[in-house]
DNA sequence: TGGCCGCCTTGATAACCGTCAAGTGGCGCG
DNA sequence: CGCGCCACTTGACGGTTATCAAGGCGGCCA
């Protein structure tokens, strides 16, 4: 199921993209002695929506996604967030219950850092809060350029951005030099992201194939024409 | 035009509801005397999309429209800042030009601080900081919210719970007790803030009188069945 | 191996919404 | 007063998309 880890924060890979490399050594050795670092299979949940907000979470590898419930019970998949990125720090911010869901996409290790340490960090080195303005800064960034996109694009202009933003995190080169994907997520949770319907991004995906932009078998993707596709990228 | 106004800080009205409210006397002092306090007539601008960010502006009284402009030359009405919130502070924090412009929507009073003294005071307070993080916050959350009603809620939807929002603004009870509004902007901006076209607020809003929900002539609203009407803020 | 269950695809249909076009009404200005 | 402009409304139409329904495909487990 779930394990835990050793691994040190001295160590960790993503350290110096994430939020606290705004931390001294000494400060590096306090979070190192307290964190709790776990690996997570896909399907299990960091906090569920509702939650009390007990500390912060920090990906170190994996996936995870950020879902909302509607008041129907379908559960909406609002952003992913993957290694170097804080998970649950906004409603720690707030000092509120957590507005959302996080759902492990991926096999993950992800490490706790419970909410008194988070503080005396906080307390210590204002950098720190610095960072995790500049998160927010680019959080609120992200949902202002999604709700004008939503606005002036079609779904099919919606869903190739899509690929483009997984493309630069899961993207990589095959043996013949092709750019390819391994999409990360489902049709259904696609349809969520870009808000639209599962069946319309099935659709979607056919005609983006028989343009020839790009090949979709499964979860495997094979670019065909990427500069046609990013000229695609404007409204309708 | 516009023109200077010799208002202190001391005597403002938002003020405790500003980020402002984090400055002791000295500070509040020293944000009295710097700062440009400007009257502006409706359809003038704060700033345009792409200027550089010399400072933030305070809205003291009326209303600022946030607006961007696509590829195509078209302006996307983004959000509404009324008295007491603070414009242009997230280009300020992130160092960067502005991502928007900034139009006067009714006659307005804005006090304008230049960077140099935001930065000061950032430097002496550090409880100003936690406020502009806390703002951040809020702004990342409503923008959540927005993406997640665009995908949820069809424009009726969208049309009544802005309609709500406004009222907590705008709202008023006249001399028979009942809820009336002045809208403070046009139907074509109501059709961008929630992402439909001005045809389509047009029908929704014929929809609504015809379901008894309320009246609108011109930019007055008059509401009929105020619990009918939240009973729809619902999905479909 | 066979059967079951989700995920995905495809088709038919209808609702929603955007676009184009024409017409109305308010308002400022000559 | 008449004119023109602009915002708004209304109608007709078409496109996009959601919904409903059926079928295929692959994975998982007995």
């Amino acid at each position: 199921m779930t394990g835990e880890l050793g691994g040190s924060c001295f160590g960790c890979q993503v350290r110096h993209t994430s939020e606290w490399c705004a931390l001294d050594d000494a400060e590096l050795a306090l979070l190192n002695n307290v964190k709790v670092p776990k690996s997570y299979e896909a399907g299990t949940t960091l906090f569920h929506q509702g939650d009390d907000c007990d500390g912060i979470y920090c990906v170190s590898s994996g996936l995870i996604g950020i879902r909302r419930l509607d008041a129907d019970g379908n559960s909406t998949l609002m952003r992913l967030c993957g290694p170097g990125e804080t998970v649950g720090y906004r409603s720690f911010l707030k000092k509120s219950g957590h507005r959302s869901t996080a759902e492990i996409m991926m096999p993950s290790v992800v490490c706790f850092v419970r909410r008194a340490t988070v503080r005396t960090l906080l307390e210590q080195n204002p950098n720190l809060g610095l960072r995790f303005l500049d998160h927010t800064l680019r959080d609120a960034e992200e949902f202002e350029d999604r709700h004008f996109e939503s606005v002036t694009l079609t779904v099919k202009a919606r869903l190739l951005s899509l690929l483009m933003v997984l493309y630069e995190r899961f993207g990589y080169l095959n043996e013949n030099g092709e750019s390819m994907m391994d999409l990360p997520i489902s049709r259904q949770d696609i349809a969520a992201l870009i808000g639209a319907s599962p069946e319309t991004i099935s659709r979607s995906i056919s005609t983006v194939q028989d343009e020839g932009l790009a090949q979709f078998k499964g979860r495997e993707v094979r670019f065909r024409n990427m500069d046609a596709l990013i000229e695609q990228l404007r409204p309708a």
